[in-house]
DNA sequence: GTTGTCTTCGTACTTAGTACGACTGGCTTG
DNA sequence: CAAGCCAGTCGTACTAAGTACGAAGACAAC
């Protein structure tokens, strides 16, 4: 007899994915499991399947919300600015989703808010008079620099100047002695 | 009663290793299981775990295995010279192992060949004369360079002109009138 | 009210990782 | 040579996870 007092209480493909990267968020990417996502959802595993098609799909659907959270640039932005807008925008974004970028680069699927943002990025390149040869070079470092510098983010997960400096000792002391010293010095000089 | 004729019956975590990058390069990563690999090495699941601590540390192992395979440049290389040949040597091996890049991301646990190699590259760029802060940058920037290059290499998993052309053709029709133009244009330019 | 469709979900099958404990063949020690 | 230890091997079985099948409920149109 209870009734429906929350609202939405209708599953939708949308409330699905919302709940995966939410769930996502909070317990990591291992966590996001059907029976997980169903029991967030108050439901039952079966009952995600007339949404989505399967596991893969909810990582696909993932995968593109991450991408479609990043911020587009104003219109007027001059090229560079726009791409560095959408490179800054995409940092935090990867930030808040620390276990987005390997899955973003193990999918293969790219759904409409990741294509819609590779249209954007070479659209702004080829504005500014790059021939496609060095598109697709320019474009390649960018995605991966912006890749590169979240996963190093997302593998540091510590914060507090103290508590890396702790940390970074320790690695240090657990390596044999004279092995690794530039690697060592590296680290504990940049951070 | 029958006796061992093959060579090297008995089981160690080299050869436990060696056939899981076998078959990972056969069948892909996915088809990398327990039972598989046991199958592969003609006896029980259970047994390798007398020589792996168990799924977890064969990923580990497999990605160091990865980077062991990456050459080293001759020692009398300068520093520029030598870059270049890690990068080539890394993309080669890449290539071989398709599946690997996305592994080499999402593993946290780096093995001794994985450290040697970001130190020798480290001090080699070191000994270029910069400093910590650009040495850091130029790092990330190989790095997903490379990876960048992989798995651009990876996603487009086939060959032959003719059929990238096909491939590439279904794509565009596949999208509604208009949309994403520059990366249509992008994709038939550049291939 | 009957019928059809959309949604929900109970049950159960399958694959995968792995804990537990039994067996075994060889090597050590007396 | 006998007794026992022990690393390596595996049979069995438990657990977690994805998902196929089909029944049950809600609701709209006739």
């Amino acid at each position: 007899m209870a009734t429906n007092t929350e609202p939405m209480r209708r599953l939708t493909r949308e409330r699905v994915l919302d709940a995966a990267v939410a769930l996502a968020d909070r317990s990591g990417i291992a966590a996001l499991t059907i029976r997980a996502l169903a029991t967030e959802l108050d439901t039952k595993p079966m009952t995600l399947y007339h949404h989505v098609a399967g596991k893969d799909a909810i990582l696909d659907g993932v995968v593109d919300r991450v991408f479609a959270e990043i911020d587009d640039p104003p219109a007027d932005l001059p090229g560079r600015e726009a791409i560095r807008h959408r490179c800054v925008s995409a940092r935090t974004v990867l930030r808040h989703h620390p276990w987005a970028p390997p899955l973003m680069e193990s999918r293969q699927n790219p759904g409409p808010a990741n294509l819609a943002h590779h249209e954007a990025v070479l659209a702004c390149l080829r504005r500014g008079g790059l021939d496609w040869q060095l598109v697709a070079h320019a474009y390649a470092l960018l995605d991966a620099f912006v890749y590169g510098f979240a996963l190093q983010e997302a593998s540091l997960p510590f914060e507090g100047t103290a508590e890396i400096a702790g940390l970074a000792e320790a690695m240090v002391n657990a390596f044999p002695d004279g092995a690794y010293p530039t690697f060592i010095e590296f680290t504990t000089q940049h951070v």
